[in-house]
DNA sequence: CGCGCTACGTA
DNA sequence: CGTACGTAGCGCGC
């Protein structure tokens, strides 16, 4: 608790802090239409906006390191010496951020050959003996030593910025185990890597704060330094320098001859324009309601554009009949959200701008509501696919869905990881979405109510509608939100697979595990986990002497490509057995999962989660069913697992064949491969015979090799490097087949180029049917940043149309096989391919709908071609 | 217990 | 130095 009558002093270090939000925050979201990244900007001032408005400074300060020099590294030239580079990304902020400051009335602070630590321990001493409350903020460790009964520490925990943890003494002392004074005698025995500053060998924190407890002092350890038994003994000896000089270089000086004094820092109003104007240039929308609002700037007076401040409106609790007659007297767009409880509804609130209204649910809503949230009746949710299934489940079928928040959020910002309602709240309004604190079992803090979400989520969409472009609103109705009602059906109906067929496999592959471990233990003489590469390393690399491979970041990769090399060049029977072990271990791990995901009613139930990738692909998870094993014939036997349900006749299996390839074809009209597809000709085998300048019966299978990995590898980017490395082959030839294969078909190079200099032109690549993807990298003066982007740029387009035609077949099958009143249903999506499960009787009708509705999914220079297969299980079924 | 890392399954 | 995903085990540090 502050006492009210003391000053409270903020002060605050930029340069760590803004460094922090700077890796915290994804650059993606925070790219200026003109390049300038603002991540650590946003993520400082959020921060510290946060900060002014929870502690009310009266006086405030921030301070800023002005170089890596300073006179610690005169003392010690490798004083953090081990730093990288600082990101040219990250420097060019902090001007911008200094330049918010000072339109925000707030002084910057910073000195030659001092680090911003010094200054806040500087004003903090003065502040603390002139009676202030003193808050520092930063995120250096070394701080920690200022704490005492008159300064606390505000540290940034590991999630970032946005959440602060509170050091007093007490707080300290509960966390390291010493004073806080004490804090900088144990950082200089353990030492400090970030600072390049060694401690001690084997001595933790453990170990430091026993012996400062022993001792007293860390001069009183150092002086009795041969008391100290052990190996530990020795080493303190050893580096008993090292201590003495991270000791001298982690004291904070707080004698720096500032421009200020602390009441000079009393906090002054903003200049409210300066804030706008700077805050436009930045393109930070919602940062400037919550600036004014910390400031107690009331925006209104300010600004003629400025929204009126709207307060929650407290739900009304409706009776059934008046809860339905609401709804369906509700002019325009309506909020709904359904609190679940075990996958059933619990709860139903409901908004319109007007007014919020909710209740239990009860069999007689229910009932009520039915007529309504089946009509077409316009409908705004958040994260609606649960919703939908536990409606589902009730026996309702959802109309009229209208938008998605979680989606639109997704489409407009697809790196964005988070899409809850509470993060769309936070970046598009500008405001906190009241949320239960679930650690406390009488939260301070109540949840909003399911009302209470509806009127937020509504709210969020409005302010989401307004971002999105016009194309993009497209692909969210005309093929995100069928798609999600579509995927909702078949999350619901899950896919028979067998316990009987897995499990004995399973214990096939146990023994023959453990028989392939028991050969390679003795082909190397010893145990060793199998599973662990860094103990894998050491058999490699040390005992048996091969030469070492490819780098990782922990050492040497043993990777199946290094091993099956190392093989070539040093034959070993280990290595051979370490590849069958792993073989084995991964296919029983794979039947594993899938086993015990299998239900009561003998299926197993995937989560596609429709905003997990970048491209506008589905993924599956828990578990994961676009995974499942193929390539080899023992994996095979996974896949016959997968079965026919009981009262459904056989599998359909619907894949497209080459349909990246057939993108490419369409978007780069190149005349070669346009007539390639519509040849009729094996595409590998036509390809094959235009690069090497033969007839396409004398195209070799080494040729076709060829050729398909130069086909599939351009559509990722690929490099001669690359195609040299994948075909074991040399660069020189991987060059040669390049420039032969352009030679002929000479458009997709030009598409491939053109399209990434569209994408650094608009900063954004587009599919076929206009869904975005942000690309700020492609201007990074960074090489890997740049190339890495370029290559992603290169594929989105074409990974994306693929996925937009997928979806769109899959919701118009799932949709025509509704309105033929067939029980026929899809299951599974992967990628390119739709498992299928059709009723008795239902065969001829469900084939050509899958084949026509696939086929007329989009439509292309070239044709889409289906391919369809039926057994009574997806193995069979798959040829 | 959570996290980063390596490895590996799919399109 | 080829895109897009999810999962598992290991080993480390909390």
């Amino acid at each position: 608790m502050t006492d009210s009558a003391k000053p409270t002093f903020l002060i605050v270090d930029g340069h760590s802090l803004a460094y922090r939000a700077f890796f915290a925050l994804p650059v993606d979201n925070f790219t200026t239409k003109d390049g300038q990244h603002t991540n650590g900007i946003y993520g400082f001032l959020a921060m510290l906006i946060n900060l002014i408005k929870a502690e009310r400074p009266t006086h405030l300060a921030v301070a800023f390191d002005t170089s890596r020099q300073s006179f610690r590294s005169r003392e010690y030239p490798e004083y953090k010496a081990n730093r990288s580079e600082t990101p040219s990304e990250f420097k060019g902020q902090i001007p911008l951020l200094q330049d918010c400051l000072a339109a925000m009335s707030i002084t910057v602070l910073q000195k030659e050959d001092f680090e911003a630590d010094d200054i806040l321990a500087t004003l903090a001493t003065q502040g603390a003996e002139l009676g202030y409350d003193v808050l520092v903020c930063s995120g250096d460790r070394d701080t920690i030593q200022l704490v005492n009964d008159d300064i606390t520490l505000l540290y940034p925990n590991v999630q970032g910025v946005s959440q602060l943890k509170r050091y007093d003494t007490a707080a300290v002392i509960e966390r390291y185990g010493v004073r806080p004074e004490q804090y900088p005698d144990i950082a200089a025995l353990v030492g400090e890597t970030s600072d390049n500053l060694p401690g001690v060998p084997k001595v933790g924190e453990k170990t430091a704060v026993k012996w400062i407890g022993q001792f007293g002092s860390l001069d009183a350890l150092l002086e009795n330094a041969d008391k100290v038994t052990g190996v530990v003994g020795n080493n303190l000896r050893e580096h008993i320098e090292d201590v003495r000089r991270n000791r001298r270089l982690n004291r904070l000086l707080r004698d720096v001859e500032l421009p200020v004094t602390p009441a000079e820092l009393a906090a002054r109003p903003m200049d409210a324009q300066a804030v706008r104007d700077i805050f436009a240039r930045l393109e930070f929308r919602t940062l400037l309601p919550r600036v004014f609002d910390a400031a107690g700037i009331d925006e209104a007076t300010s600004t003629a554009t400025a929204p009126a401040a709207v307060i929650m409106p407290t739900p009304a609790q409706l009776a059934a009949p008046d809860l339905a007659t609401w709804a369906s007297d509700a002019a325009g767009e309506v909020g709904v959200t359904l609190v679940l409880e075990g996958g059933l509804p619990r709860r139903v609130g409901l908004a319109t701008a007007e007014a919020v209204v909710e209740a239990d649910w009860t069999p007689e809503v229910a009932a009520q509501l039915t007529p309504w949230l089946s009509a077409d009746s316009p409908k705004v949710f958040s994260d609606a696919k649960p919703q939908v299934k536990a409606l589902r489940r009730a026996g309702i079928r959802v109309g009229g869905l209208a938008f998605d928040t979680s989606i639109a959020g997704w489409l407009l910002r697809p790196s964005f990881p988070d899409k809850t309602l509470s993060d769309l709240v936070d970046r598009y309004l500008g405001e906190k979405l009241p949320e239960a604190d679930p650690t406390q079992l009488v939260p301070e803090t109540e949840g909003a109510t399911p009302g209470q979400l509806s009127w937020f989520t509504l709210r969020v969409a409005a302010a989401l509608r307004a971002e999105l472009p016009p194309s993009v609103l497209t692909v969210l109705a005309d093929i995100e939100l069928p798609t999600l009602l579509t995927l909702a059906d078949m999350e619901l109906a899950g896919v028979a697979v067998s316990h009987a067929k897995l499990s004995g496999f399973s214990a096939d592959l146990t023994r023959r595990a453990d028989a392939i471990a028991l050969d390679a233990y003795a082909a190397i003489g010893r145990e060793v986990n199998l599973g662990s590469p860094k103990q894998l390393q050491e058999v490699l690399f040390e005992e048996l002497q091969l030469p070492k491979t490819r780098k990782t970041k922990t050492g040497y990769s043993t990777d199946a490509a290094v091993l099956a090399d190392l093989q070539e060049s040093n034959p070993h029977p280990f290595l051979d057995l370490l590849l069958q072990h792993r073989e084995a271990t991964k296919l029983r791990q794979i039947i594993e999962s899938l086993d015990t995901a299998i239900g009561a009613d003998h299926r197993v139930r995937t989560t596609y989660v429709q905003t997990g990738s970048q491209t506008g692909r589905l993924s599956s998870t828990d578990p994961n069913l676009q995974n499942i094993p193929v390539r080899t014939e023992e994996s095979r036997r996974i896949r016959a697992a997968f079965e026919v349900g009981e009262d459904y006749e056989t599998l359909l299996t619907a894949d497209y064949s080459q349909i990246e390839m057939r993108i490419m074809a369409h978007l780069s009209e190149d005349p070669g491969l346009v007539e390639a597809f519509n040849s009729g000709e094996d595409l590998h085998r036509f390809v094959g015979a235009r690069v090497f300048g033969v007839t396409p019966e004398d195209v070799t299978p080494a040729m076709r090799t060829k050729v398909k990995a130069m086909s599939y590898g351009l559509v990722y980017g690929l490099s001669a490097f690359g195609l040299s490395k994948q075909l074991r082959i040399e660069q020189t030839e991987a060059k040669q087949l390049m420039m032969e294969y352009f030679n002929r078909f000479g458009a997709v190079r030009d598409y491939l180029r053109s399209s990434v200099e569209q994408a650094k032109i608009d900063g954004y690549t587009e599919t076929i049917f206009g869904r975005r993807r942000p690309f700020p990298d492609l201007g990074s003066p960074n090489r890997v940043l740049r190339e890495n982007a370029e290559r992603a740029a290169l594929n989105a387009p074409i990974q994306g149309s693929a996925a937009d035609i997928m979806k769109i077949a899959l919701f118009h099958i799932h949709d025509e096989f509704a309105a033929a009143q067939l029980r026929s249903r899809v299951l599974m999506q992967i990628h390119d391919e739709l498992v299928i499960e059709v009723a008795p009787g239902e065969w001829d009708a469900a084939e050509r709908i899958v084949r026509d509705r696939m086929g007329d999914a989009a439509s292309l220079t070239v044709p889409l071609d289906v391919q369809i297969g039926r057994g009574a299980d997806w193995n069979e079924a798959g040829h």
